[in-house]
DNA sequence: CCTCCACCGGAAAGCCGGGTCA
DNA sequence: TGACCCGGCTTTCCGGTGGAGG
C-alpha cells in the first residue's frame, strides 16, 4: 500500500519511476496493426476473387455512362469474402466517377442492424444528406424524402443491402419499393445489391421483389485451405512484424478454417487470437501452440456467450448439470436431469417447465452445442436420452452466475453434494 | 420371442404479449 | 378503443420404441 502510495506520488511528480504503460508498451512486438485482421478491414487487394469483382464490375460497369445497372443478388456463405468484394468494388467505383465526374455513389446498409423498414428508409435518407429522425415520421414520407433526395439530381445510386435476409423476415415493403423505385424516378437511376449467405430465403421473397431484384445473380463459393493460406499471409504481412510468425502457423491456421467450410473470416479471427495470445504470454513468436489456445479460447467464449444469452429456465437446466458434472457423473439421463432441475426452480423461486418442455429444451442446448446428448436405450430400464456436458465448467458457471434470478444458486452444489440426484428429489 | 421401462417426439390446443385495423 | 390476429412458448395427450431381462 506505502509503496503504491510513494509510486503515485513519484508518477505525479513526473519522476523516475516509469509510466506504468512502459513495460506493457515496450514488451515484445507482435502487432504491427490489428485491424488488418479485423473482418471490418478491406485490404488493397482481394485474392481469390477476381472473377467475382470483374463480374461484378462489368455489371456496374453502365453506372459510369449514366444507365441503369442491373439489380445484383449474392450468395455465398459467411466469410467467403461477399462484403469485402462489394466494398472494394464500390470503392473503386466512386473512384472512377470522381475522375470522370459523373455522380455515382455507393450506400452500404448492414440490415442486420438497421432491420425495419423505417430504420432503413431513415438510413438511407441521413446517408443522402436529408435529416429525417430515426422515428415518428410515416413510412412512406420517409420513403418520399428518400426518392427526392435521389432523384434531386443527375445520378447513379447504387444502394447494398448486407444481410438481406433478415429485412425480408420482417415483411419485404422496403424491397417491394425499392426494387419499383426507378419507375419513379426522372433524373437519377437506382441499383440495388443484396447481399445474403441464405439461400433458401429466396423462397419466402415476394416473387415480383425477386424477379426485380436478382436480375443478376453472383455466387461466393468457399475458401480452400490454399486459398486461405494466401489471404491469411496478406493480411500477417500487414499486421504483424517481420519473424513473429513460424513458418507453420498459416497453413495451420488455413487448415483448421478450411475444415469449418472456407471461412476466411474465422480464419483471421483464429490468427489475430493466436496473435494476442502470444503477446500476452510476452512470447516474441507465434507458434503452433498459441493457434491451438486460440482455437479453445473462441471455443471457450463462444461457449459461454451463447450460455449468457439462453433463456432462464435453460440456465437453470445447465446449471443442474453442472452439479451433476461436479458431483462425479460424467453422463446423465434427462429423468436425472430433469429432478435437479425442478428442484432448483423450487431453490430459483421461477416455475417449472413440463418434462416435455425441458425435453425440447435439452435438445436446443444440443444444437447449441453446449452440450452432446446422443438417444440410447437401457433396455428393461428404458429408451431415454445420454447427456454429456461438454464445455469448460468454470468460465461457465460464471457466465449463469452473472444473471441475478440464478444467484440464489450460488455455492449449492456443495449443499448438495454426495446426495444422488434422485433423492434430493421430493414429493 | 415377448415384455415393459422411461423416455422420445408428433399433434393440437391454450396462453400471452405485441401489433393491426376499423 | 376494443376486436382481432399472429407467432412464440408451453402444456396435454398419446402413440411409439430399442433392447435387457425374463
Amino acid at each position: 500500500m506505502v509503496k503504491l502510495l510513494k509510486m503515485l506520488v513519484l508518477l505525479s511528480c513526473g519522476g523516475v519511476m516509469p509510466n506504468i504503460f512502459e513495460s506493457l508498451m515496450s514488451s515484445p512486438k507482435i502487432f504491427k496493426n490489428r485491424d488488418a485482421l479485423r473482418h471490418s478491414y478491406t485490404p488493397e487487394t482481394l485474392p481469390h476473387r477476381s472473377e467475382q469483382i470483374e463480374e461484378l464490375a462489368t455489371i456496374l460497369v453502365p453506372a459510369l455512362k449514366g444507365e441503369t445497372p442491373s439489380n445484383i443478388f449474392i450468395y455465398g456463405k459467411t466469410g467467403t469474402g461477399k462484403t469485402a468484394t462489394v466494398k472494394f468494388v464500390g470503392r473503386q467505383l466512386e473512384e472512377m466517377s470522381r475522375k470522370l465526374s459523373v455522380h455515382c455513389y455507393v450506400h452500404y446498409l448492414n440490415c442486420e442492424r438497421i432491420d425495419t423498414q423505417y430504420r432503413v428508409l431513415a438510413t438511407l435518407a441521413k446517408a443522402l444528406g436529408r435529416n429525417v429522425p430515426m422515428t415518428g415520421w410515416p413510412t412512406d414520407q420517409v420513403y418520399d424524402e428518400v426518392r427526392r433526395a435521389i432523384d434531386s439530381r443527375d445520378q447513379t445510386i447504387v444502394i447494398v443491402l448486407d444481410e438481406i435476409d433478415k429485412l425480408v423476415r420482417k415483411g419485404d415493403d422496403v424491397l417491394y419499393n425499392l426494387s419499383r423505385i426507378n419507375g419513379e424516378l426522372e433524373n437519377a437511376r437506382v441499383s440495388i445489391i443484396g447481399i445474403s449467405n441464405d439461400l433458401k430465403f429466396k423462397n419466402f421473397l415476394d416473387p415480383r421483389v425477386l424477379s426485380s431484384l436478382s436480375e443478376e445473380e453472383l455466387i461466393f463459393p468457399p475458401y480452400n485451405a490454399e486459398q486461405l493460406q494466401d489471404i491469411l499471409a496478406q493480411r500477417a504481412e500487414l499486421a504483424f512484424y517481420e519473424g513473429v510468425l513460424e513458418e507453420d502457423v498459416i497453413p495451420y491456421c488455413a487448415a483448421l478454417a478450411a475444415q469449418e467450410h472456407g471461412d476466411a473470416r474465422k480464419a483471421l479471427d483464429l490468427l489475430r487470437v493466436s496473435g494476442e495470445i502470444a503477446e500476452k504470454e510476452g512470447a516474441n513468436k507465434i507458434t503452433r501452440e498459441h493457434v491451438k489456445k486460440a482455437v479453445r479460447k473462441i471455443e471457450t467464449d463462444y461457449v459461454v456467450e451463447a450460455v449468457r444469452m439462453l433463456p432462464t429456465q435453460s440456465k437453470v437446466l445447465v446449471y443442474g448439470m453442472i452439479i451433476l458434472t461436479e458431483s462425479g457423473l460424467r453422463k446423465f439421463t434427462t429423468g436425472e436431469v430433469y429432478a435437479i432441475y425442478k428442484n432448483l426452480c423450487k431453490k430459483v423461486g421461477i416455475d417449472c417447465l413440463t418434462q416435455r418442455r425441458v425435453s425440447d429444451l435439452i435438445s436446443e442446448l444440443d444444437m447449441l452445442g453446449i452440450i452432446n446428448s446422443i438417444i440410447i436405450s437401457k433396455g428393461r430400464y428404458g429408451r431415454t436420452r445420454e447427456i454429456k456436458l461438454d464445455v469448460p465448467i468454470e468460465p461457465v458457471k460464471n457466465a449463469l452466475l452473472e444473471d441475478y434470478r440464478l444467484s440464489p444458486l450460488a455455492g449449492i452444489e456443495k449443499s448438495m453434494k454426495g446426495i444422488p440426484p434422485l433423492e434430493a428429489f421430493e414429493t
